[in-house]
Parts: structure tokens; C-alpha cells; sequence
DNA sequence: TATGAATGAGAATTCATTCAT
DNA sequence: GATGAATGAATTCTCATTCAT
């Protein structure tokens, strides 16, 4: 009911606007035209391009990086840590749309101008599924594996399947009834679990 | 040994801009200074910026996708062919690296923009992993399972594995040892791809 | 006194440089020198270049056929109404001396790239002087002449003089005496006038 | 039947582009096109743009002037002279109609950049013109008149008329059957003949 | 806070002209 | 004579940012 403050209104607009078209295809007159403001109140607000990119990318990262992490903490064991942690990051991920475009850029970019408030976000994840994954190798659950290839499993797939979802109503390699299960990420999000539980699994 | 002709130097020059700074971070300017010809040249060559990028696209798909498809038909029976699948994605991949970039650059604007052409080679890989999958189904080696969901871990995972380079260097979570093997796309490949037979593979 | 406004100094400015340069001849750079504003300026105010032309054309179009229609309309007869048709036409042409060359180079292309309002403009005086001749034929007073070869007669006559003055200073055809009379748009005006209404005449 | 040499061709197609575009307005790359030679060839028949539009204004205005000329010469006494004068004019630009283009674009410019050469041309018409007037009054045949006016009565009625041809289609003013007259030059010259010549004739 | 106007530094593209063959 | 390729100098237009009110 509020009205949103200017300042968020701008950010909300930006995030959408730097998930569709990135960093350099975003303009700063649409982004002062599509939240309704003028373009010199965003400097108002926000000290310069770079500086509201950097905002975006915080306000998109660290409420997920904590979804993940508040929901493996609330699980015993690690199978149940690690189907968390894939369900979690998959959820927020469907949630909040705009972060997978935004992150699938920026690891296009190698990661390598995310500022790094913003990628410490994403380091929390990644830490978190190598303490899981250790801790399933040492109570013989888990065969050993690479954190960082199961890590890039999860989030690769996830944010396909996110970012996706314009593009494979263009494909015809999948059936309408393969077409419906597609557009639900728990379904999406399940299957992925499975497949890197069982193949970690120790028969 | 011998010269590349002047538009062909140009188009290898866009690739690798092309994957660096995405399409709109790509300067023309820069563009020709890199490849050391006149500005003009670049538009004596090539329409445009847009027709430029078509072409660098279709160039990169093509092969990519070729390679994958004479790697499976070369293959007997579901599992070798899966198998192939993903080892020969993964190594066309590694070995043209701007292909994952501008891939999940593309992938993240929801491939709205990606020209037919490129979109097509694309769809290839898709297709011919959907008949793979359903020829282990038919002769009881495979579960079912979403083709599309297949899809998205092989490409996501090795996008992410290739592009990620300069990121995981500065990733703490990962020690020399593991760095390692980390670089090494063979290893990568094959742990994807256990992890993904495994988890299709009827018991 | 006032200070005009940026806006209309940019047409103002631009309405002479497509007068002595034509739509081609005219370089956005020098219009923005010339009326001393940034470039960007002169883009904020008018979308791009054609837009700004066909500004131009309506501004300038605009009030002559005005001045010419009530010049007309508030005579009576139609010898009266011819002449004051003329002198209306050549007065707002000497007037604002853009507008010939600016409707010369119009008509050599054709008229074919006028933009649809100024060429309503140039039709309501060519309309307007099919009324008069009109009445005057059925008045008993005219005989029967083409429209069209009178409204050429008119306004390529005046065209050249306007356009022509400093052209004329380089003839050797014309004395002194000559000279001076040529440069007095009233008397030029009156010759074509008399010229025109003596040959329609019954006499 | 004999081919035309290159560089004539190149000559006949610049003067058609340089009568629909102007100077300014006619492209290098296009007319190397449109007379179906290599853009460098134009270079090696004609030293530049500047020099060819001299070229080609040179062949069109003297080939005109000599006609006007020739056409006047072969009269007897004033009245007949001035009518062949306006009858050749009209004759002569109809039948190279790119003439009236060009004429009109430079008279916009008034005439400043046009090549001496060119401007030669048309003083040997209004210095003859001059004379014939002269001769009428002489005669006792012809009321003083400005020649300059009268000049451009025949001139800027007769360009108006040849460009105009296209813009005349669309044009509402103007009734089937006048349409049909308008496009015939000889009616045309014969109407602006009468005017002038009533108009100077002592009654 | 908000806004219309302004602006410098680019960025894409074009164009007349030249060069090597 | 002819041509494909190259190029420097424009030229149009854009964009992030700032200013005055």
C-alpha cells in the first residue's frame, strides 16, 4: 500500500532493466522513463551507474546466498543438507528472476568486475555445499567429488532453467506435456537433486 | 604461415570482444584497433555491428554443434553415445572459449535475441540428446527423464567450468590440489558425465 | 529582447543553414556552433535532423500561405484579388528569404520528400489562386488561363528575385540604374503583377 | 548502337543523381553503382566530385544557351524573337529535363558556387534577352521593361513547370483535362509566351 | 526532492578519395 | 583501363552526468 520510495523504485526498475540487458545495454533515460522519474533524481539517489549496479547486484545476492544458508542449517545429515541447499537456491532463484540473468552475465564475464560485496555472497554458497559435501565424504555417505563442478551443476542448470524460459517456448524439441513440467522449478529443482545425490551416494 | 585475410582477422577480433564485453560493450573503435585495420574496413567487410555479431555466432555454433553430433554417431548404444555427447561438448567448448561467454550472455537475455541461424545449431544438440535419452529408455537402460533438464546441466556446468577460469582464482573454497584439477576440462567432463549416467542408469 | 528560447534559436539557426546549404549541404556540427548550443542540445530539443527540417518547412511555410490567404480574402474583384494575391506572396517571400531557396530546392526535387504539412501549405495558395481566376472568368472580366502556369508564373518569378540578389551583383547584363531598381521587391512585384493581369484581361 | 565510353557514362548518370540529389546529396559509392563501374574508375576519368559536377553542369547549360541563341539569331523583329527565345528555352529544358533541376538548385544557392563557366551560359541568355527587349522598344513595339524580371519570369516559369511534373500528380487543384494540357511543354511555352509578350506590347 | 535543460565524451556509420595489382 | 581493398576525416546521433531552479 505504501508507495515505494523513489530509491527503491529506481533500484527495482534497474534490476530488471540490468537483468534484461546488462550492464552496458542498460540506459540510464529508459531506466528514468520505465520507474517514472526523472534522470537526474536517480543521481539524486544513487551516486552514478556503477555505484546503483553495485546496489542492485547486493539487494539480489545476499537474500539468497541467506535462503540457502538459513535452510541447509535447519536440516540433519547431508543428504537432506545438500537436497536443501539445491531446493533453496533453486527456489530463490525462481523468485527473484532477475538474479540468474544477472548472474549468468556476470560468469560470463568470468566473475571478474562483480563487485566483491557480491560475490562473497556467492562464495557463502559455495563454501556452505564444500562443508556439506565434506561432511557426507566423512560419515560415508558421499563419495568424494568435486565441490566446485557440483557447485557449478546447481547453479548452471538452475539459472538455465530460470533464464530460460522465453526461449524454450521457441524450441520444438520438447512436447507439450514436457513443455508444462518444464516451466515448474520444484519439478526442475527435484530432478537435479536426484541426479547429484545419486551419483554421490555411496551404493 | 599464411595471412588471414583482412575479414577474417576482423571476425576473430569480434569473437573474442564479443565474449569479453557482451554485445553492447563492444566498441567498434577498439575492435579495430585490435585487429589493426581502419575502422571503415570493419564496415567495408561487414554490414554492421548486428550482422557482425550474426556472423561471429554462426561461426562459433556451427562447428560446436557438427562436432557433437559426428562424436554421437560415431558411438554404439545409449550410454556411450551419452557419454560422447558430453565429452565432445565439453572439449569444443574448451577448446573455443568465447563460445561459453557469449553462449550464457545470449542464454541470460533468453536467447530472444540470438539470430535463427545460431539458434538452430543450438536446438541440433538438443534435439539429437532428446533422441539419445529416448534410445536408452526404449532398451531399458535409462530411466526417463526431462531432456530439457539434461540439456541445461550439461551446458550450464561446462559454460560455467569454461568460462569460469579467471573467477575460481580467486575462489578460496578451492585448494592448489583441487585448482589443479580444476583447469583440467577431461576430468570435468567425465565427472559430469558419471553424474549424470549414473543417475539415468536403471539399477 | 527577450531571450529566445534554445529550442527556436536551433530552428531559427536551422532554417538559414538549409537555406544556403540545402538538407544535405547542412552539417548538424555547424548548426550548433552557429547558434552556439552543445550538439546534444540540439537533439534534445528536435528528435534528429529530418525532424528538424520538416520544423523548418512548417514554420516558414505556414505563415506565408496565411498572410497570402487574408490578403486575398479581404479584397474585392478578382483584379483586385490577383494582385493583392501577388503583392501578398512576393512581400512575405522578401520577407523571410529562407523560404524561397528553402522552396526551390523543394521543387527541384520535385516535391517528391516535402513533408505532407508544408505541402498543404503550398496548395492552399495554388487552390486560392484557382478561386480567383475562376471568379474572374465568370465575372466576364478574365479569360481563361491554366492555374497551374500562372502559379508558376508567380512564384518562380519571385523565387528567383528573392534568391537571386546576390547572384545579380556578379551580372553584367544590368546597369547601375537597373541594379537599383531590381534589388525593390515592390516593384518587382508590380511588374509581375501587371504582366499577369494584362494578359488575362478581356480587353 | 556504339557502346558509351566509361567516361561519358559516368557523366550521363552524375548528371541525373546530381539533378535529384544535389550536389551534396549525391553519393560517390551510389553513381559508381547506378552507371555500373568500380568506384575507383570514376576517379580515373574525373578528378573529383568537384570537378565533375563542373563537368557536368558545363555540358548541360551550353548545349541550352547555344539552342536559345541559334533559335533567336534566325528571327526577324523583336516580337518573333522574343517568342522563339521563350519557345527554345522551354523546348531545350524540357527535353534535358535534368537542366531545370540542377538550374534551380544553384539559383537557390544563388548562384555562388556555381563554375564560371556554367555561369557564362546563362548571361548569353539574359544579355540576349536584353537585346531582343531593347530592340522592341527601339522598334516602338515593345514598353520598357526590366529584363531581369522578365528573365525570370521565363526561366523560373519553365523550370517550375519541367520539376514539377511528379510533384503536379499530387496536386488536387488541378481537373483532369488540365492535367492533360499541363504536361505538354508547347502549350505551356505558348501560354507564357502570350502573357509576356501581351503585357509588352504597345496597344 | 524533483525537474527541464544542457553538455562533453563518445560511438556507430558514412563518404570521398587513394592504393596496389 | 579496371578493380577490390583500404583509409582519414567527417557526420549523425547517443549517453552518462551535471546544473540551475
Amino acid at each position: 500500500m505504501t508507495k515505494l520510495k523513489t530509491s527503491e523504485r529506481i533500484l527495482n526498475c534497474a534490476t530488471r532493466l540490468f537483468a534484461q540487458h546488462g550492464y552496458d545495454g542498460t540506459i540510464m533515460d529508459e531506466l528514468a522513463e520505465q520507474c517514472g522519474v526523472n534522470k537526474a533524481s536517480i543521481y539524486y539517489h544513487h551516486k552514478d551507474k556503477a555505484t546503483l549496479y553495485e546496489s542492485v547486484l547486493i539487494e539480489l545476492f545476499t537474500p539468497i546466498a541467506d535462503t540457502v544458508v538459513e535452510a541447509v542449517q535447519s536440516e540433519d545429515g547431508p543428504v537432506k543438507m545438500l537436497e536443501s541447499h539445491i531446493r533453496a537456491f533453486a527456489r530463490s532463484s525462481a523468485g527473484s528472476p532477475c538474479f540468474s540473468a544477472i548472474l549468468m552475465r556476470e560468469l560470463a564475464s568470468g566473475g571478474i568486475n562483480m563487485p566483491v560485496r557480491a560475490r562473497k555472497q556467492m562464495q557463502r554458497i559455495l563454501v556452505l555445499l564444500g562443508e556439506t559435501l565434506q561432511l557426507g565424504v566423512s560419515k560415508n555417505v558421499f563419495k568424494p567429488a568435486q565441490t566446485l563442478i557440483i557447485h557449478f551443476m546447481i547453479i548452471g542448470t538452475i539459472n538455465l532453467f530460470v533464464t530460460s524460459i522465453p526461449f524454450r517456448k521457441s524450441l520444438p524439441g520438447a512436447d507439450k506435456f514436457d513443455q508444462l513440467k518444464n516451466f515448474d522449478i520444484e519439478s526442475a529443482s527435484t530432478q537435479i537433486s536426484k541426479t547429484i545425490v545419486d551419483s554421490l551416494l555411496l551404493k
